[in-house]
Formats: C-alpha cells, structure tokens, sequence
DNA sequence: CTATTTTTGACCAAATAAGTACAAGTAAAT
DNA sequence: ATTTACTTGTACTTATTTGGTCAAAAATAG
C-alpha cells in the first residue's frame, strides 16, 4: 500500500530511488524493496517523505499503519478478519465507513 | 482484552495460574502479565487454551490478533483510527458492523 | 555498447517481544 | 501466628522480527 503510494508520488514527482534514499540517508536498495512491499520504512521517515512530496503527513502515517495491520492479518480468513475489526473498532468506539 | 477473558475462563473453570502455566509450560508469572495485559502469549498458546476451556480457537485467535492491533494503534488519534480501519477494510474487501 | 537505475539475495545489528528468576506481597486455612 | 497456595513487581535473559547493508545481477535509457 504505502510503498506503491510512494513510488507513484517518486514519479509523479519525476524523481529516482537514488535521490529519496539520499533523503533518507538509506541504500537505494532498501527504497527498491519499499516500493515493492517486501520492507516497511520505520515510522520516522514519513515526516521527511511528506513534506518533500508535499503531502499529508497524517495520510501517509495512516497507510504506514494500514500496512502494519494487513500484515498482522495476512493470514487470516475472511470471516476472522471481519471479526478482528469489529472487536476493535468496539473497544475503540469508532464504527468503519 | 484477551488476559481477561484467560482469566475469566481460568475462574469459572476453577483454575489457578499454576495450572495453567503447567499446561503451556512457562512460568506462573507469565500468565499473571498476560491476565494484566501486560504480556501477551505467543499465538501457539492458542489451541492449547481453546481445548482446555472448551472454547472456539478461532474466536480466542482472533482476540489475540485484535489486542496486536490495539497496541498499533494506541497512540493514533481516535480520527486516524477511523482512516487506518477504513484503509484496512477497504484493502480487504471487508465491511465491518 | 555502456552508464545509470532498479532489483535480488544473503546477511547483519538493533530493537522488540516472549519468557524467566526470584523476592516479596496477599489471603486463606489450619 | 505460621504454613501453604497463589499472585505481583522488578530486573534480567533469550528468541524473533525488522530495518537496513553490500555486492552483484538484471533492466532500462542514452
């Protein structure tokens, strides 16, 4: 999710692997295997991500979590992931659009 | 979530920690944290747990997945909660109650 | 062709999580 | 009141995960 988003924006913003993993001071390696989803960046690089895409940060923040969680359940059937949802958007009293 | 429903069981079934303890073979303070929620079992507790009180194993799974997501998302603002889970179901092609 | 970018696989270090040791506390029973 | 059974707190160890590197291979562009 996260990973495909930030390729796109990469683009978008006609830029290489090279220059955001400058950024982030990390090998282009690691930015190769983010943006195929085979590795999660840690927390703290999305701040930086954010403002040099110019985008929301708490939007970012929100996939980087999503991510977490998808792969928490990766293994789950259906019906038991619909079921971990509801107990947690119960205990934290939030009902899903 | 899921150390008080352990615990729940463990009493209506007439048990004490020890024995449970002896039965997924850790030490009797460890259970004491998790019914704390202070630690969470390893997942390959599970089974063993469903049979000795006699209870669905995928319902106790699935608590057990719902309290990791809960330790995610603690700090997120309970807006972004909406968004991550929104995000999530989506993903998964998931409607939640 | 060759130079640059991206991908891959094996590996590593640091962080996190599961679990232990043991002392000390509580409560009940004798 | 003291033994016994059980629970808790703190600090420690061990196992697993995760974020990341390095070198080399494969695509892609010029």
């Amino acid at each position: 999710m996260l990973g495909v988003k930030l390729k796109e924006l990469r683009e978008t913003n006609g830029m290489v692997q090279r220059q955001i993993a400058a950024l982030l001071e990390v090998d282009t390696a690691f930015i190769s295997k983010v943006e195929k989803e085979e590795k999660q960046i840690s927390k703290n690089h999305i701040s930086r991500l954010a403002k040099l895409f110019k985008v929301s940060e708490s939007e970012l923040n929100s996939f980087w979590v999503a991510d977490k969680i998808l792969a928490l359940i990766e293994d789950e059937k259906k019906e038991n992931i619909e079921r971990i949802l509801e107990i947690v958007s119960v205990s934290k009293k939030i009902k899903i659009k």
